[in-house]
DNA sequence: TAAAATAATACAGACCGTCGGTCTGTATCT
DNA sequence: AGATACAGACCGACGGTCTGTATTATTTTA
């Protein structure tokens, strides 16, 4: 066969397979020829729409970015809730989802996949703090539900702990650094008048640690 | 030359050039090859001494680690110190050793050289968290100069920010925003009692980022 | 306006250069 | 004589390129 009719269902061939891939056995660990294999594609097919293997990775990582700012964006502008509330529904969604292995922010490996992670770290300094978590603090700064003096500091902040360091996904933890961690992270955040961790999550968390 | 008397000598010339590369053109970019050139010595030189690229790799953060370690350990061993004196000094300590290129923690990359850096959040985490700021944070505790419910995890999350959040080496900032992290990082530490960051460390924060 | 010519697309797969790693050889030291 | 400290030819794998080809789209021409 030559000339698909359908192209973009190439791409999106290639880039199920590359992030099961990426995901399963790591970036550099992947090989093209796996991509090929599982893919049933030729090597002229995949550089036929990707300009490299890098390319690919990214590739990867935005369509991730994309299919969960959707969801941010949606508690973003959902109407009638307070900063403190969009904030924690924010969290929800996001953990929800990443272990609902669509994962959004971060991801399995650290050390197995600095890569990934790299630009995941990227994009949420970028793009997440600024654009969604940055918003919602200004709202509840302005209703009164958040105090704090730094926003754009503490919406780096907030990501950057609830994403790298309390991600159970992240590392091994047992039930007991999983709590742990929690309370600490809801002790730090209530110094600027919310809480973001309740029971449930905190549950679903430990209750990820086992698998 | 063969049988060289002192092949200790050969291991520090690897190391130091490789860290030296590792640096400047990123793990990956940088290849065997280089190395080699670099040293004059040869291949079988290099894999005489190494297992592999990857092991040169870890030797020379677990080097750059050590050779800081023995400075922090000496901050903490400091008699005559409160808590919140002692881990103050230690950030000084790390940061000035940093900027001094013997860089200790975190290094220029992040996108460029993402397995580096996640070797050094490993160590930051596995190691530098519990022997040196742990302790020192119990100090405090006992010496009333620090408070703190969650010592573990506030170890953590202090390293983890002020290593990869707030360190200017990371990511091009202007004085503005170094400022604005700061201010931020020392109003959250204030809420255990203590603050890290005086106009010393902030303003060569500034300067560094000039460079 | 329909057929023919032309161009562009969507692949297939042989081929290539580079790089990490191995292996054999050799000189020097213990 | 054996171990050590190299030297450097060699190898396989991998990312990437290049040429070829079938199919579709577009333009030209009768």
């Amino acid at each position: 066969m030559a000339r698909n009719k359908h192209p973009e269902q190439t791409v999106q061939r290639i880039l199920d397979t590359a992030s099961k891939l990426f995901l399963q056995k790591g970036y550099d660990k992947t090989t093209l020829q796996d991509i090929i294999d599982a893919t049933k594609l030729s090597k002229g097919a995949i550089y036929h729409h990707f300009a490299s293997k890098e390319a690919i990775l990214i590739a990867v990582v935005d369509r991730m970015g994309d299919s969960n700012s959707a969801a941010l964006a949606e508690v973003r502008d959902r109407p009638g809730l307070a900063g403190a509330e969009k904030l924690r529904e924010l969290v929800r969604t996001s953990m929800r989802l990443s272990f609902q292995g669509k994962i959004l922010h971060m991801l399995p490996f650290l050390i197995e996949n600095p890569k990934f992670m790299a630009l995941q770290m990227q994009s949420i300094l970028n793009e997440a703090a600024p654009d969604y978590v940055l918003p919602i603090l200004r709202e509840g700064i302005a209703d009164g539900s958040i105090r704090a003096d730094y926003p754009e500091q503490l919406a780096e902040v907030l990501l950057l702990l609830s994403d790298l360091w309390l991600h159970p996904i992240l590392r091994p933890s047992t039930p007991e650094q999983v709590r742990a961690r929690c309370a600490f992270f809801n002790q730090f955040t209530k110094q600027y008048g919310f809480e973001l961790l309740d029971d449930d999550i905190i549950d679903a968390m430990v209750e990820f640690c086992r698998t």
